[in-house]
RNA sequence: GCCGGGUUGGCGGAAUGGUAGACGCGGUGGUCUCAAACACCACUGUCCGAAAGGAUGUGCGGGUUCGAGUCCCGCACCCGGCACCA
């Protein structure tokens, strides 16, 4: 047999990718049907690509994986929507437009021409009909749709506030987009502009979007939830109002512990709230300005450095604490934010490091009200107390030592006297939407002086994108549709008077924020979606993606989905019940560079070992959340498996449709038990593990061909044919080779699962082990019906027990029949 | 600082509280070959031993249990998130 091999058959990697994929557009096995609605559907989703060049081997990973679930689920019987598309607007098909001299549609449906190539030759199974680009003014038409809606329910709207401003991109960003004082997309440090600017109202949600977290819980990374938990940022506490000589308004400001209130000694305002400007005396004036002015030029990241020395300005006005009737200067101070709470804290040094940082700076009372057993006084030390302990100067809170019950108390009391009440304040801001570039979806707003913000009416939608092509693009630090000035002017669609459209595009994330939706309907000119469809399909069970996007993408679409629930457009709450991350692929312990010249070319790899070799070796390499390094992978011995299931299926000796019954019973075990552990491996995406079991039922089965049942017995045949299956879930093309080898017509990828024998899960014998005192001493092959009798009997017996109990008292025997004996001594 | 996840051979990784290291990579030896490649077979945690067998072993220290990689307590280190958020 062995000269058999020195000539081993093989196949050919190219051809037969060629050959597979012109029957899949043919057959199309991977449509969504949707016609029959009482079968049970599945919805498995890929993050959508941006189309920057070709695909990378970030892209191979996530196809892969994500593609194992959604064929497995196809041989599981269920009606797959597997849809694929594009996230086509924003920046770097601008800039490469500026640099051409070109419109960024060239660029971009370029780059979507050849990934959609890639991702065919991939072999992924999508249902290519229902693909959509949201770039395209028919996909973008319901995107300011939505826009609207949102803006009729007020969870659109425009404010002047502080902007985070990329200098680079000559654009604002969301909070979501800056990553350690600067811009998540090109590096650049984020300073703040002054602008009117829209925001969608998600702060609205705040809590919502943490309690329906619950629904998540397991079924997302717990990572994920985590970050998103600490986006939201929810803190309980309380406001209180603070009285200030010759002003109406109160100084209201944020507290989490309003019981130390009593040890508040001043007041601290952020420079650049108009709190601070209103409340400034005259003579105070020139200083504050300009404090202010070099708060305005800090950076991001200056800003947020908690190292660095405290600084402030005295306000010139005094405020009073509502307990202690107390005067307490009033400061401004860039510790202070402006846009969490109220933009004001109640200063309370010994209890809080930043105040006593700044009162030890400025040289402000310090006094202590909570004494925290085991730690000094803050004011000798310059370390702040946060502990619980028993509070003294507080005359309300005498002879409570508890925190909780001290805080409640103190509501109480401030509630009652009108001056402070408990609340809730988040640390998520309003989703700053407006973006002063070109190639995103204009805001359908039109400006009219006399009406104000009017929405474009529905039947003038979409309102298209002017075609602007190389430097009309340049950032300039205002949108670029403000120079299109035919475009601009237009009528009010309301008084019919002169009016302007509103110059800024969304955000791209708005786009995103909906598109597994507009899956479920591509074609539907009603609305965004079709309800019906929408109902059939969503939510989507399995979204497969980048942990970059834990607190964008995904926090934004959960937001969405629950405006859209609110307007009675969708009955759930929550878009993706499961989400999976995949891990990066590495090359030699490094994330892939240009610079570090380590990168690895998926297009290449494919090359050289094919589709099926390159997907079985990301699927294999590990836990699909965990990292690939390259170096640590061998696509070569992928490759070689492939050969040698695929040469399996060339050599089965026996008909198609011959009954498996009369096959080699030891084989045969060795499928079904493949099978039936592969079904529960898929269900907890262990796909890892599920290669190594059918790389196991591959090695069994070579063995019973060349020393055991032999190529024609039809157990032999029952194996490849299950080898061929659950290989399509990972090589398709070499599994429909192996389906074609073995004399069926196409497609594997559209057979039922195969039904599990039960008898054939259960052994003839079981190795039984035998312990002393926890260590294994024997094993004893024994019918698995043994009972704990007979198996202590054997047990005993077996000489090398023996020997270890020669001499020694048996104090008790645990059976496990017929898995295990434990004899202690 | 707060929160989340992790730590298993030379490497990637398997293990419903019951034989730790499945499967693969790499390595060693062999079959085939004039030779090589391909393919196939065998071995491969560490230490002692010719073997039988024994000792030891899942980051560290304790605990629960007949039995712990797995459960509990404490610690170290690594990765990720948030952080002048009052």
């Amino acid at each position: 047999m062995s000269t058999q091999h020195a000539e081993a058959a093989s196949y050919d990697v190219r051809a037969i990718q060629d050959k597979w994929r012109a029957v899949w557009d043919e057959l199309r096995p991977f449509d969504a049907d949707g016609s029959d609605p009482s079968r049970e559907r599945r919805y498995a989703l890929t993050m959508f690509p941006y189309p920057s060049g070709d695909l990378h081997m970030g892209h191979g990973e996530v196809f892969a994986l994500h593609d194992v679930l959604a064929r497995y689920w196809r041989l599981k019987g269920y009606d797959v929507l597997n849809p694929i598309g594009w996230d086509s607007f924003g920046l770097p098909a601008e800039n490469a437009a500026i640099k051409r001299n070109e419109n960024p549609a060239t660029f971009t449906y370029d780059n979507i021409e050849t990934q959609a190539e890639s991702i065919r030759r991939y072999g992924v199974s999508f249902d290519w009909t229902r693909r959509l680009h949201t770039s395209d003014p028919e996909y973008y038409r319901w995107t300011q749709w939505l826009f609207l809606k949102m803006f009729e329910r007020g969870l659109a709207y425009r404010k002047a506030s502080y902007a985070n401003w990329c200098p680079n991109d000559q654009t604002v960003l969301a909070n979501e987009q800056v990553v350690q004082g600067v811009c998540e997309r090109c590096g650049a440090v984020v300073t703040k502009r002054e602008l009117t600017q829209w925001y969608f109202k998600i702060t609205d949600y705040a809590q919502r979007l943490l309690d329906d977290m619950e629904q998540l819980e397991g079924a997302w990374p717990e990572r994920v939830l985590t970050m998103q938990r600490n986006w939201i940022g929810r803190s309980e506490g309380a406001w209180v109002d603070f009285a200030v000589a010759g002003r109406d308004e109160p100084i209201r400001v944020f507290t989490t512990r309003p019981d130390t209130l009593y040890g508040a000694t001043f007041m601290v305002v952020a420079p650049d709230a108009k709190l601070a400007a209103e409340l400034v005396s005259d003579e105070q004036r020139g200083d504050f300005d300009a404090y202010l002015e070099r708060t305005k030029q800090a950076t991001e990241i200056e800003r947020q450095s908690t190292e660095r020395p405290k600084t402030g300005v005295f306000l010139g006005v005094h405020a009073t604490n509502p307990l202690t009737g107390e005067s307490m200067p009033v400061w401004a101070a860039d510790y202070v934010l402006a846009d969490y709470g109220s933009g004001a804290v109640m200063a309370v040094p010994a209890h809080d490091q930043r105040d006593l940082d700044f009162a030890r700076t400025y040289d402000l009372p310090v006094r202590r009200v909570v004494d925290v057993p085991g730690e000094e006084n803050p004011e000798e030390t310059g370390v702040a107390t946060s502990g619980d302990g028993a509070y003294v100067n507080s005359p309300a809170l005498e002879g409570i030592a508890d925190k909780v019950e001290g805080i409640a108390s103190i509501i109480e009391k401030l509630s009652a006297d009108g001056v402070g009440e408990g609340t809730i304040n988040f640390r998520l801001r309003d989703w700053l939407l407006s973006r002063q570039r070109y190639w995103g979806c204009p805001i359908p707003i039109v400006h009219c002086p006399d009406c104000g913000e009017v929405a474009v009416p529905d039947d003038q939608l979409p309102v298209e994108l002017p075609y602007l092509t190389g430097a009309d693009l340049a950032p300039k630090g205002t949108s670029p549709l403000a120079a299109a000035t035919d475009w601009v002017r237009t009528t009010c669609p309301s008084c019919g008077g002169d009016a302007s459209r509103d110059t800024d595009t969304m955000d791209t994330f708005v786009d995103s924020s909906w598109y597994f939706l507009r899956y479920c309907s591509p074609g539907y000119t009603g609305g965004a979606f079709d309800p019906a469809e929408v109902k059939h399909w969503m939510p989507v069970d399995m979204y497969v993606g980048g942990v970059e996007h834990a607190i964008l993408h995904l926090l934004y679409s959960r937001f969405f989905t629950k405006a859209l629930h609110d307007m009675g457009l969708v009955s759930f709450v929550e878009p993706f019940t499961a989400l999976m991350n995949q891990g990066q692929v590495i090359n030699q312990g490094k994330a892939m560079s240009k610079s570090l010249g380590n990168g690895i070319d998926l297009g290449q790899q494919i090359e050289e070992f094919g589709v099926d070799s390159v997907r079985l070796t990301l699927v294999f390499a590990g836990p699909p959340e965990d990292d690939i390094d390259w170096a640590d992978v061998s696509p070569a011995g992928a490759s070689k498996f492939l050969q040698r299931a695929w040469r399996i299926s060339h050599e089965v000796a026996s008909e198609p449709g011959v009954d498996a019954a009369s096959g080699d019973v030891a084989l045969r075990r060795v499928t079904h038990k493949t099978v039936a552990e592969c079904e529960h491996l898929y269900d907890s995406k262990r796909f890892n593990v599920v290669v190594a079991r059918v790389m196991e039922l591959v090695n069994a089965t070579r063995k019973a061909i060349d020393s055991g049942a032999g190529a024609a017995d039809p157990a032999v045949r029952e194996a490849s044919e299950v080898t061929a299956m659950l290989l399509s879930t990972v090589a398709p093309y070499v599994a429909e080779e192996m389906w074609a080898e073995l004399g069926h017509a196409p497609s594997v990828s559209q057979q039922a699962w195969p039904t599990v024998d039960p008898a054939l899960l259960v052994d003839d014998t079981v190795t039984c082990v035998v312990q002393v005192k926890g260590k294994v001493r024997g094993k004893l092959e024994v019918p698995p019906s043994i009972s704990d009798e007979e198996l202590e009997a054997l047990a005993l017996a077996e000489p090398n027990v023996a020997r270890h109990l020669e001499g020694a008292e048996i104090r008790k025997v645990i059976i496990r029949a017929p898995k295990l004996v434990n004899i202690v001594v």
